[in-house]
RNA sequence: GCACCGUUCGUCUAGAGGUUAGGACACCGCCCUUUCAAGGCGGUAACACGGGUUCAAUUCCCGUACGGUGUACCA
């Protein structure tokens, strides 16, 4: 059975790279019939965001990313969230105490500060040093249990054998080794009597039975302490896959400064989740064949950890713009229209049924990136209240004597039958501009503007067709006055 | 500093000893055209470096360089 898990801090707001390793989570459990569980990480008191949590599991709803298990919807191996498992990670910690792999420290921040600085002025790496600190070992178990027995402040740490080699086989990086005396003895239980994450993480993934443990690529290096623990426990190792970084223009882990990586800010900027999803899965995954677009299912099915890339991965800002281009083409028309229509009613626009707003988008969504921009795009299909046209333009269309004779011949012969057919609009542009000697480009782009106020736009039958001949004749009659 | 991980076009990547090194985004050009797009066609552009191994290395091994991550009573 495979049991994979997801599992934030409640820190912030949910980050684009959490996001991608939620998303390889949720996709591995699905194509393999798994359970995929939410657990929240909170042991860290000091950097608890109240809200963080249900912000997170709002923005992974966004993307479509739901859970089997955790603190919002329960399971069988609950509770979901560390803080409410404290006694879980004491009682752990007491059978490594007593099973020899952990023992206790007294140090206080002061001490290993000065500890360390030593450490660097001879130049060696910054380790807490077992030997000559003050913890089980050197002050005796007498002086310990005195200790104890007066409720010093302490720890726990992990006893790490001198000797021993670890390796292991990661699903994404292949075999990995760490030499036992690179590894630092780690703090397992905090003076508060919390666990740190590497004590509480992985007695939680035993617990819950997690057999693939699925974390960005920042969690190597402490593997091997998380190894020494499952081995100290007698526990079964899961799998591992560490998942490369998304990173900066300049390489370094992607952060804020760089441009927006929260969640939310997809969101707001207008990105569809499923474009925000896809885009993503392809950053540091692809099947091996050509496609670039996925539908969640087709995700599902083929996302394999043999094929996530194990070198980070820049954000590409514009390749996404790209995904959602590519989503705003293909999703029916009716669902964009069930999506805008709510903004245009918040802008107060009159023209806004189904059927109509369905039309526009058709005739706009390959000119915009983002949904939402057909609002602004696409003003004078939902309003006869035209934004001012820029000074210049309206000067040059208000002293072309030209254009307004060919303007009166147009709207004067105007009826129906002009709007029915591309054919017959074009014999009618032509008619009127040949009346006035314009050319019909030099007809049709000032024709446009003063229909439009824009530049630019779809087809102009398309666009007057879609309008209708009284609007039309509005627009052209509000300019000839 | 030390440890670990990584390194194919600007970016995301395919590639698993012999390829004209493929695709996508971006960029440039052409076509289409009633503007802008979309679409079609084409183009510029990459195996970090040095040693091995081999008949043959982008591909395997070892170094070097560069980069990233880690090195907390944070996760």
């Amino acid at each position: 059975m495979v049991r994979v898990r997801f599992a934030p801090s409640p820190t912030g707001f949910l980050h684009i790279g959490s996001l991608r390793t939620a998303l390889y989570n949720s996709l591995f459990a699905k194509g393999h019939s798994g359970v995929c569980v939410l657990r929240i990480e909170d042991t860290d008191r000091t950097r608890f965001v109240p809200g963080a949590m249900e912000e997170q599991i709002e923005s992974l709803r966004w993307a479509g990313i739901e859970f089997d298990e955790g603190p919002h919807i329960g399971g069988q191996y609950g509770p979901y969230v560390q803080s409410e498992r404290f006694d879980i990670y004491a009682q752990y910690g007491m059978q490594l105490i007593e099973n020899g792999s952990a023992y206790y420290a007294f140090d206080t921040a002061e001490e290993l500060d000065a500890m360390r600085q030593r450490q660097q002025a001879a130049g060696i790496a910054p380790k807490y040093d077992r030997s000559s600190m003050r913890n089980q070992y050197t002050l005796g178990e007498h002086e310990t249990q005195r200790l104890l027995g007066e409720h010093a402040e302490h720890v726990i740490r992990l006893k790490v054998p001198l000797h021993s080699d670890i390796r292991f086989h990661d699903a994404v990086r292949g075999e990995v080794i760490v030499h036992g005396r690179e590894i630092d003895d780690q703090i397992l239980l905090k003076s508060d009597g919390f666990p740190t994450y590497h004590l509480a993480n992985v007695v939680d993934d035993h617990l819950m039975e997690i057999s693939h443990v699925i974390r960005a690529e920042e969690w190597l290096p402490s593997t091997p302490k998380h190894i020494l623990l499952y081995e100290a426990f007698g526990w079964e190792l899961p799998v591992f896959a560490h998942v490369p970084l998304l990173l900066n223009a300049d390489r370094s882990k992607m952060s804020k400064r760089h441009g927006d990586v929260m969640v939310k800010d997809f969101i707001a900027r207008g990105y569809f989740p499923d474009a925000l999803v896809n885009y993503v899965a392809l950053c540091g995954w692809n099947p091996g064949t050509e496609q670039e677009v996925f539908s969640r299912n087709a995700l599902e099915t083929m996302f394999s950890l043999e094929r996530v890339s194990k070198a980070g991965a820049i954000f590409d800002y514009k390749k996404l713009d790209w995904m959602n281009t590519e989503y705003l083409k293909a999703t029916p028309l009716d669902v964009l229209a069930d999506n805008l229509v709510p903004m245009l009613v918040e802008r107060k626009y009159e023209f806004t049924t189904a059927e109509f707003v369905k039309n526009v988008i058709g005739l706009l969504r390959e000119r915009v990136t983002f949904l939402s921009e057909i609002v602004e795009f696409g003003d004078y299909f939902f309003s006869d209240s035209l934004n001012p046209l820029d000074a210049e333009t309206e000067s040059q269309l208000i002293n072309n004597t030209q254009l307004k004779q060919a303007l009166q011949v147009f709207r004067d012969d105007f009826s129906e039958t002009v709007l029915a057919s591309h054919e017959a609009f074009t014999a009618h542009v032509q008619a009127a501009a040949k009346a006035s000697e314009l050319k019909m480009g030099a007809f049709l782009k000032p024709l446009r503007q003063i229909i439009t106020h824009r530049n630019v736009g779809a087809e102009l039958f398309d666009t007057m067709h879609l309008l209708g001949m009284n609007r039309c004749i509005a627009r052209i009659n509000t300019f000839l006055s």
